[in-house]
DNA sequence: CTATGTAGGATAGTTCTACTATCATAATTA
DNA sequence: TAATTATGATAGTAGAACTATCCTACATAG
């Protein structure tokens, strides 16, 4: 059986929908490929139109901008990451099961989900690490959170927050623990890997490490005293 | 008694010092409130040159470029920092209390240090939850890391490092666990006052709520089993 | 079979950003 | 008094970040 999921996006991304054409479909996958080869900073849609073999204006046809491209990018990334911690904790009863299960899906390296058709998702969760706070590190945060284009991280932090409070009902900081599992999945990744004495992973340099560090730290934020 | 800190930068961070003369102090001034108000994405010299009264070139012979500022301010935040823990846990025993100190030195808003005299630390503060990450999150950490430039925040998460340790000898991620210390000193503000449904502090808005939060998740992590 | 709409290629142009270069001058120091 | 340094004044360039116009191929609706 041959699965196809398809994730719907916040219409206000976007000036067409990118994943209605070819073109579209083209812009998602090379622009994740080209913002994980050079960065974000040094990333725009001239490059990436010349990859493509399309026109600059052709790609401002279907996003304001590079920033909203970002967003676009890391909103599905979010999306699909939580339909994996709702597909995988499904039908598990033990919240401690979740949440090592959630950690675990955070800070490892994910392989392409074949069933998204276009997005390598392998290199998207790189791109996650490095850039994804650049979304809404901004003064634009505001304006862009009322047009909700950050539902799909707090619909994540939600999902999270829930599992903890089920298991701690009495645990006081469900939303802020969650928050922070999810940014130090990505930080502690990245430090590991470019400012190693900024953690203790500097020997193995292995994703299973924070796994251990995250698990540690929040099942004895959590545990019933 | 009237004391001055002067803080010893990096020489490489900047073409000709600004600590030395007017026109240097003025841009670092002057700089980190253009930053702070309008944001480092549409901050650039040469609106930095029209607030101060100079000419773009003026400030290019000071910095490389903006990043390089942003890294020299950054730096200067985290030295400043360190100087405060080293002298607010001076002659304290308890590693418990010196953690304490230092959590609440992170998460709570300075006032203006009088004793740096064109530095207005609560303003820098602002700048450090929203753009700090901006400084290493790029494809030059590398270069940047080797030039040093990041010596700062890892010689405060060094001394947050050892106190842990002191605490407890047994604890495996003292370094992980301060840089979340670190981190989430200033996400969870962040998202405290933007995106608040993130946290569990949207009703009172209090950077007190966030100090309880880090102070629960550090000890509970570093209490002996 | 024609009219209409849509996707997208081709080209050009604008304003702003991120610099670099040169020259002149005032103040400082040797 | 000469040399150095700080900085002001001015100009110029390459690239970034768009916007606009026109044209064509193709699908579809009537």
């Amino acid at each position: 059986m041959e699965v196809q999921v398809q994730i719907k996006m916040n219409e206000k991304l976007f000036l067409r929908n990118p994943e209605e054409t070819d073109l579209g479909r083209k812009i998602i996958q090379y622009g994740i490929q080209l913002i994980h080869e050079i960065g974000f900073e040094l990333f725009n849609f001239k490059k990436l139109a010349e990859r493509i073999g399309t026109t600059e204006a052709g790609v401002y046809r279907y996003f304001e901008n590079k920033h909203r491209l970002l967003i676009f990018i890391t909103a599905y990334y979010w999306s699909w990451l939580q339909y994996r911690v709702i597909f995988e904790t499904n039908n598990i009863d033990s919240p401690e099961i979740k949440l090592k299960k959630v950690i675990s899906l955070l800070a490892k390296t994910v392989e392409d989900d074949h069933k998204t058709l276009y997005v390598d998702e392998s290199i998207l969760h790189q791109i996650i690490i490095a850039e994804s706070s650049k979304t809404y590190l901004t003064k634009n945060v505001n304006e862009d959170n009322k047009e909700l284009f950050f539902k799909p991280y707090k619909d994540l932090c939600s999902v999270i927050a829930n599992i903890i409070s089920t298991y701690n009902s009495k645990y006081k900081y469900p939303r802020s623990l969650a928050t922070t599992i999810i940014e130090m999945a990505q930080f502690q990744i990245f430090f590991m890997n470019n400012l190693p004495s900024l953690t203790d992973f500097s020997k193995t340099k292995s994703e299973l490490n924070v796994v251990s560090f995250l698990e540690d730290l929040v099942f004895s934020a959590i545990r019933k005293k």
